[in-house]
DNA sequence: CTTGTCAAAATGTCTGACATTTAATAGGCT
DNA sequence: AGCCTATTAAATGTCAGACATTTTGACAAG
């Protein structure tokens, strides 16, 4: 792969490094592909070596590539990302268009993962942990009607509060996930034929089972609605098959 | 805090990121302190700029620290360390000393998340998967009289396995977190006074039940297992104050 | 066919000078 | 006194060039 599709750049070594992953996630690179040397990189964008060094650390550093001396710079295999980490998720969130596979992996983590903290959340919140949620939530009511993006960061910032609610310094750090599999969703949702607007209220009312349990300091309910509110989106991606293993207390047509 | 503690040092500048990562890891800052500047770690420490500043990159890039021209460097809280990182894990697990209050965190999670995760495993491994988990098993029985250093390498292969037999990209990154934590329990059951050696033979025998529950591919089962396994620290540590939340495969009322 | 040596190419390192940002400080004005 | 401004000092950030080190491949000798 050459270089001659990536826009053009100005600015500093973080924009590059940007730039470069958003390519590499992108799948501009096979794994185990040579990436380009370093001073190719430096005259193509017009930047000293140095600024090349530096992105290309935090690429290294995010696990993205592997560079030796003498052998060059290789680009890893996407089981070596680094997805956890806060630059990756920031690129991730500003990508175009994310391998579904990505997308996929990271939601089914969420689907299963969310639960749990919501319990925890249920156990550990305290007043300024449901001030937070109740915030949250009320942003998401009142921009239902408003641009996708607007109403997307409420929605984020709902789902962190539920990891900053655990008290766990470990969890805590999974909140960065949020941002990238919450804006890929609403990217797919506007794509022709997918109605996951229809369920907008339904998804209100879903996370609003969520506040509830939460705030009533109530673990498995909380548990139950976190399941919930993952579930359309899992059932879709097929994460899961069967809508009927958590039956909703009502029903599931 | 001055630099007259530390230890000496030849090598190049990874060694020197964690020397240096391992004494904020023990608390010789406190968070908002200064860092030392550039050019006195360079002469103390008898190396270049260059390496200091590759080294204060690393601890940059994990939260560690944060610079800003003019200002200086200075020391981060913990609530912003990427303990997710697989550089964190590493000072971590080499860290003589561990704060209690990290590893009980990092326990919490691992009581949480780990059920789930062999959940998963249970629903997705195949052959190898199980392969694997088999000759970790046969790897602490094994060493079950030998060193406890030796005996945790399988520990920790084996608790790694089950996250890369739930076939998730998002789990198995957290198998980094496994050594850190085991290391540092048998460190803290070398102790005097701690009894932890009285349930070794304990211990394996739940180890042996999670392995068969993911060989019969039995969710529910695997589920409980894996919680049990980790029980008694979670007791010890106080995570979670009754015992009799999970009554063992008896029965629950 | 193996082995040793050499050359080319890439990343890594060093050094010194300079740029930029930030904070403190001194000075002058009202 | 109090406030605003210009200067200075101190720290990190950047650059450029030379050099070191590592890896790989080619080539020739045994």
């Amino acid at each position: 792969m050459t270089l001659d599709g990536l826009p053009p750049h100005q600015g500093g070594a973080e924009e590059l490094a940007c730039l470069l992953a958003r390519a590499l996630l992108a799948g501009h690179w096979q794994p185990g592909d040579a990436f380009p040397r370093e001073l190719d990189l430096s005259t193509h964008f017009g930047v000293s070596r140095n600024q090349v060094r530096n992105a290309l650390a935090s690429l290294t550093s995010t696990g993205l590539l592997e560079r030796t001396a003498g052998r060059g710079t290789r680009v890893r295999s996407i089981d070596d990302w680094h997805l956890l980490d806060p630059l990756m998720s920031e690129w991730l969130a500003g990508l175009a268009d994310p391998a579904p596979h990505l997308v996929r992996e990271i939601l089914a983590f969420r689907y299963s993962a969310e639960p749990v903290v919501a319990r925890l959340a249920a156990e550990a919140a305290e007043a300024a942990d449901v001030e937070r949620l109740e915030a949250a939530y009320q942003g998401m009511a009142r921009t239902a009607d408003a641009a996708h993006e607007q109403h997307a960061e409420y929605d984020v910032a709902f789902h962190d509060a539920i990891y900053q609610a655990s008290h766990n310094l470990v969890w805590r750090q999974m909140g960065h996930l949020l941002r990238p599999s919450i804006i890929a969703l609403i990217q797919r949702s506007q794509e022709p034929l997918h109605r996951l607007d229809a369920g907008l209220h339904d998804s209100l009312a879903r996370h609003a089972r969520v506040l509830d349990a939460i705030r009533r300091r109530a673990p498995d309910a909380a548990e139950r609605a976190a399941r919930d509110v993952l579930q359309r989106t899992a059932v879709d991606l097929g994460i899961v098959t069967d809508t009927a293993i958590t039956p909703q207390h009502a029903v599931n047509p």
